[in-house]
DNA sequence: ATGTATGCAAACCATTTGCAATGAC
DNA sequence: GTCATTGCAAATGGTTTGCATACAT
């Protein structure tokens, strides 16, 4: 099983690895950031991050912020979602599960699958040169509440 | 086999349907900017849009520009990607093959596979209430180029 | 006739940038 | 000591908003 604490310490070790491998400093900010980003278990924005920082007693500055989870992203320690048209909604890699979103068109409500088949499904395929390192699936559709309302008024219509 | 006309023709009759509806008006703008829109096969931004709407000499606002592309991701007309950190990168959906993209964490290069592996696979997950439209799949990693370059790790999680 | 959609321009705000100061190596 | 990183504040620019006008129903 991995635990919460197991799960920041390869995260760290995963990035540390990222940092030395791209002639680029291990710095407390990165750190501090990387960390606050896996406290957080769902989704999160820039703004949440700096707040969780501030919990944490630990000031960096906006650009900072921008660069390092732009630079998380880089080292697939953070997956940037295209849930929102503004501002950049991020989520941790915490396992090697795929990640599966099912997201209603209608409500907007997005609901991450798990199951076993969603797993085997999304890693089912398998690139030749390419080296995967994390999958991301979005199924797009109407939820069974938004479609009982869909029905509705398609029926209004046919009745007109 | 589908062709370009038929994707269009296609794409418009949805289009009708989902705006009647939603109660929504039928506008000459809307149709001009779905058509527009269906005209680029790649990826494209407002600007492209806007620049696209300008060659077949139609002027529309950027209000409605974004109202509209906004409404055509809501009818699952158009895919948002989550390629940009800034401005929003747009894709038509121009058929039912579920869409599947690699991208280089390093050089950013995003390559679009459409293979029957994929689409096997992508496809392999079926909801049980949930009813869903289309499905996108990313799946980050490093291509050959890059890694040959840098002789990077591969992200392994411990014991899951 | 009613209410929705559009255009325009201003407002907004997430993100980026430039430069001086700090800190990693 | 050197060069990358950070912080700050200002600039940028994509996106949104408010309101008057035009238009679909």
């Amino acid at each position: 099983m991995i635990d919460k604490e197991n799960i920041q310490t390869n995260a760290k070790l995963l990035f540390k690895r990222y940092l030395k491998a791209n002639h680029l400093q291990v710095t407390r900010e990165r750190f501090a950031i990387l960390e606050a980003a896996y406290d957080i278990s769902g989704f999160f924005s820039i703004e949440d991050l700096k707040k969780k920082l501030e919990e944490n007693k630990f000031k960096v500055s906006t650009a900072t912020l921008y660069t390092t989870t732009a630079l998380l992203v880089e080292a697939n320690l953070l997956i940037r979602h295209p849930f929102s048209t503004s501002s950049s909604v991020f989520e941790r890699i915490a396992d090697e599960r795929p990640r599966c979103y099912q997201i209603c068109s209608c409500c907007h409500k997005i609901t991450r699958i798990t199951s076993r088949d969603v797993a085997v499904a999304v890693n089912a395929y398998q690139p030749r040169t390419f080296i995967p390192t994390h999958r991301v699936m979005y199924v797009y559709g109407v939820c069974p509440k938004c479609e009982k309302k869909l029905n509705r008024t398609r029926q209004i219509f046919l009745d007109l």
